[in-house]
Order: structure tokens, then sequence, then C-alpha cells
DNA sequence: ATGAAAGCGCTAACAA
DNA sequence: TTGTTAGCGCTTTCAT
């Protein structure tokens, strides 16, 4: 390793000419000085310690990602949007990421923890523990000592979260304003755990299951129309998803728009619109809630677009707040979605 | 921050005394010496400073993962499997992972790379820059000075990836196995950059698009069958897949089981089958690359499981190997696949 | 414009 | 069994 001591030996000038060159007061040195230190520099091929630095400055520049690993066979995929958001804005303000899993079991055990939370090595946390956040993992939180902001979850404080509520409001709004009657929203719940036991009441299931639904009845009712859920309160194995949609779009009083809970549900329902000869979008719309575009079939889905990155975000600046006023609290943050209008979704046809 | 300073002052111990009872040499301790010790950090809620142990100890027990970002758009992920194989061989030793992206524009610009990669603070990175890895990234890495493995690239050593040649030998194999002749391998080649333009001769595509052409081509040549690919050399508007796998499999010699290079293919596909009235898999065997067994239209399918978990250990462990002996270079690791047989997968039709 | 001295939190060698 | 001393790489006064 090159240490700014051998850059000192190497022009004859003293480690803190050589540090402060380098550092903030670089201006204070003749150009001459520092050109040679420069020089010597890239010659050795210095590049200072993160570490050092950060004993000495009594701050690690550093932000913690905590990622919750309990729910890794139905999530398979980490929202790379939220990786490039938080680090977007990070190194905005210099700073760097560390990433570290948790899974439900180790929550228990104290001396199985990860690196992150027995050691300290950030100046705060963003923690992605989106399922009910257990007890112990606000005290492992609380035990670090550093300031957290939760994302992708609704807690009474520090969180930033996608705005489901309102977007599955606005979604229903939108479809009603093309004229549609009969919408229904189409979520098979997943099998939560080995048991194949599923939720009652959202107990256990992220908020985004509540908030779509309650946005999208919430509308429904207040303009006097019915709610139709496929299928919240019974657990639809895999299997029987597309028959499940096909009854659904088969039925008399079918719905002429539907709105998905996310691209599972969207593949199941499009094809068994297609199976059953109804086109997109003249006798049935569709949209659904997903990161980013997607093609099913061969038409575009317009979709309610979460703004992981901008969670992210967000998420990142609440935590220099935190960082630099440990004291304040902040209200939790909903972040709008964008609706992205696609060929899925037009008016509703003559009845 | 409490330090061991404030550990010590408070049990009237020296600070290395409480150094030594919190790190290797407790023993040395007596056991109301070390019960003080233990019970003044839990009433302080003392961490270490992992910065301060790196300093001393010359070593900063962390891995950096450094992520392409230049295919944002149409890599919408991060295989999880990924960052869960990594950071649990790397929490095995001791150590964390700190991550950072970096895209094809910052690579020219030394003045706005990631902090990983200006400053010194991992023993070693993993870099995921799957496609044709340019000179500048080759330079940054090794301006770092520190050991680095690749994933998910073939190079001339030090990489891990995933066996996408013998995997696709396997599949082939399997199928003839079932009696299958026509087989087709089906890949509809994304667009590439912005411009529309797509690769010829693999140039700027990922290896595995070559290696899962050639391991199934090769096979059906071996075996006196001929290969036949939709589509490589062309590019397919997503708007038009369906039509061409539909054209695939309405022709009079369509094949009896197709081979689809990913996800997106296999949707189509299968949507394709089912339009035509194929049964799966008495009609039609269908098998797909993908990182997890997947559902599509009422068929879980069959999977050749690209073994990423694996490649992060594996690349942990490489990297582990070239800390210890960075002179020390390593031949390149395929990792193996596994076949994971579901309902798509049958004996070939009675032609 | 430059350097000397001190110290961040922790550890390792050695002394007592 | 415990304490003393020294030092990791860097930064921050404060002299010169």
């Amino acid at each position: 390793m090159v240490t700014i001591k051998q850059i000192a030996e190497r022009t004859g000038l003293s480690i803190p000419t050589v540090g402060n060159i380098l550092g903030r007061a670089a201006q204070r040195y003749s150009p001459q000085t520092r050109e040679k230190v420069h020089k010597a520099c890239k010659d050795l091929g210095y590049m200072p310690n993160a570490s050092a630095k950060a004993v000495r400055q009594g701050r690690f520049d550093c932000a913690a990602l905590v990622l919750s690993r309990s729910h890794q066979r139905t999530h398979s995929y980490i929202p790379i949007g939220l990786l490039d958001g938080i680090d977007d804005e990070l190194s905005q303000h210099g700073m760097h990421l560390t990433v570290s899993r948790l899974s439900d079991e180790e929550l228990s055990r104290h001396d199985f923890l990860p690196k992150v939370l027995r050691e300290s090595m950030a100046d705060g946390m963003i923690v992605n523990y989106t399922h009910e956040i257990p007890q112990a993992m606000l005290n492992l939180v609380h035990a670090q000592h550093a300031p957290a902001v939760w994302v992708n979850a609704q807690i009474p404080e520090d969180c930033v979260f996608p705005d489901d509520l309102g977007a599955a409001r606005a979604v229903t709004e939108e479809m009603i304003k093309l004229g549609h009657r009969r919408i229904a929203l189409v979520h098979m719940i997943a099998r939560l755990g080995r048991e194949g036991a599923f939720a009652k009441h959202w107990q256990g299931l992220h908020y985004s299951v509540r908030d779509r639904d309650e946005g999208y009845a919430k509308v429904m009712k207040r303009r006097g129309l019915v709610p139709r859920v496929l299928s919240h309160g019974e657990f639809i194995e895999e299997s029987e998803q597309v028959d499940r949609c096909r009854a659904l779009l088969s039925a008399k009083d079918r719905p002429t728009a539907v709105i998905c809970y996310s691209e599972n549900e969207t593949y199941s329902l499009i094809g068994a619109a297609r199976s059953l000869g109804l086109s997109i979008p003249k006798d049935l719309s569709v949209v659904t809630f997903a990161p980013a575009s997607m093609w099913v079939l061969g038409y575009e889905v317009s979709i309610a677009a979460v703004p992981t990155e901008e969670v992210g975000r967000r998420a990142v600046r609440m935590l220099l707040e935190k960082i630099s006023h440990p004291a304040r609290s902040h209200k939790p943050e909903a972040v709008g979605f964008g609706l992205l209008r696609c060929q899925t979704l037009g008016k509703a046809p003559p009845i």
C-alpha cells in the first residue's frame, strides 16, 4: 500500500504538506510543490486510505444498506433502481455504500449477525426490511447508535416508500375517466412461508397489498361502483392462476378494465384474455404495477411505475439530514408513481 | 461514538486490557475482569470501530463489488443470488461487502469515478462488468493495486462464470435422449444501445449468447441434426416476438422442443404455443435458461438454472486466494448449471 | 509556504 | 493478570 509517507519521502516534503496538498488546503502551497506531489502520487499509484481518514475524522462517509433476506424465494430480485438511486445520491455527497443481508433467523442470534450490525462502519443505515418489522430488528438498528431510514415500509417516522395508495387511486380514476365501470383488481396472493399459510387481514403482507387494494376500492365506492378483487383472502396455486383469470374474463359481467398487482398477474391475465379472443385494449384494458415497462404477448403494458430509484434518493437525503441532526425525526415520505400509458389502456367498450 | 477508552475509564482498566479482552486474547484475563468489561460494553452500547481496526491491521476485511451500469435499461435487475453468494461467503470469513456501480461514461472521466475506485477501502474487488471489458476498466482495476476477480465474464484468467456452454449441451442432449429431433433455440436478440444497432458475430454481446448457441449447435450437428435458431443476426421488435414464435411453431416441420435463451422468450413462445392449440409437453417441450423456477401460463417451466449464487461464492473464494497470494493467477472457472425438470419437458411426440 | 506535534480508535510487542 | 509504549495512515492545529 502506498501512503502519503512514501510520497513525502520521495518528494522530500513533510507528511502534512503532502496531506494538505491532496486534501482541502492545496491552494496554500506553491504550484511547483503541488505539481511535484501530484506527479509522485501518479508515479507510485497512490490512493488515499479511506479507513485512516474515517478514523481521524470520526466519520465513515459511508451508508449501510440492510436488506432483508427473509423472502428470498419469492422475491428473487433486488430492485436495481434502489441501488441506483441510493448510490447516485450517496456519491454526490462523497459517500459510498456497503450492503448486507439479514434473515429472520439471524435476527435472534446476536452471535451470528452481519458485520454491519456488529461493528460500526457506517454513518447511517438504510433498512429494506419491508414486511412487518420485527422488534428484534428495531433493537438491532437502535443498538447501532446510527441514524436509520426505512425504505419500502410504512412506520411512524423516518421512512420512504412508494405511494401505492395514491397510485391505485390514480389508475382507478383514470380508468373511470375512460368510461370503464366494471374494473377489477387482480392479485394472486403468494404463499407465505413454507407451510402454505396465507395472510388474513393483510397480516404479514407488504403494505402495498393493502394500499393498492384500498386505493382502488375507495375510488370505486366513491363513484358508486363495485370493487371486485381476484382474490384476497385466498391462496391460488400457480397452476390455477390462468384459469381463474379466464373465469373472471368469461363471466357475463366481465370487467372491461383490470389493474394487476404485479408482473405475475399480468402474464396470466393477458394470457387468459388472448385465449378468450378478447382484444386489448378494445375489449379489455390492463394496467399493472411494475418497476419498468414490460412486453407481454406482443403488448406493451401500461404501467404504474414504482418509483424505486427516487425512493432510494429520497432515503439518502433523509438519512443525510438525520446524520447532521440525529435528534430530529422525519415524517413518512410517500413517493409518487408515474403513470406510463402504453397500448393496453384505452376507452371502455360500449356495453 | 463509544470507544474502548470509555470502557477503560468506566472499568478502571487500561485501554489495551479492554482491547485484548474484546479481541483475541480474552483468555489471558480473569473471569471477573472479563465480565466487568463485557458489562460495561453492554451498558454503554459499545461497538468496535471497523476503520480503526483496518488502519491498524493494514487490512480492510472488505471486498468491493463493482457492478456495470451500462445496460441498466435492459437489465433492470441484479441477480440477488450473486449478492447472496458473495455476502454469505464473505461473512464466513469475517468480511463485508461494499457495492458500487460504474457506467461506461464514467470509465473515461477519472474525476468522476466512484469512491471505491478512487480510494482504497477493500482488500479486493469482484467485478461484474460482463460485456466486452473495456481497456479503461482493466486499467482502473489495475490502478487499485487490489486483487480482482471477474464474474459473469470470460477472460484469460481470474474469472468465474456460469457454464453456459455445458448447460446448452446438456439440455440439447437431454432433449435428444427424449426422442426429439427437431429442436430449436429461440433467442430474440435485444436491441443494443439507443440506435437500435445489433451485434454481428457476437460482438458486444454477453458470452452466454455465443456459448448457448454453440453448445446447442455442436450437439445438434454431432447427432446429425440441423440447428435452427430464431433468430441470431436479426433484431426482432418486441411487438413481433410472439408472431415470430407462432410462425416457428406453425410450420409443417415445426420443432418439437425449444430451448429458450431466457424468460422473455419463454413467455412469447409458450403464449404462441397456446394460441396454436399446442399442448405442452405433449406436442412441444420447452426448457429455458433462468435463475429460478418460473410459471408461465399455468406451466412450471423446466429450467437450466443459472448458478448465480455459486458463482458468487466461488468468486469470493478465488478472491481470498488472491488476497493471500497476490502473485498467483487462477484459471477461469466455469460453474455448472442445474437442470430442473418440470412439466414442460417430455418425450418427443410420434412424428 | 512549509513543518512539528498531537491525536483519532485500535492492536501488538513487550514489560512488570 | 495487567499496564506501558509505540504505531497504523491521515488530518488538524499551530509554529516557523
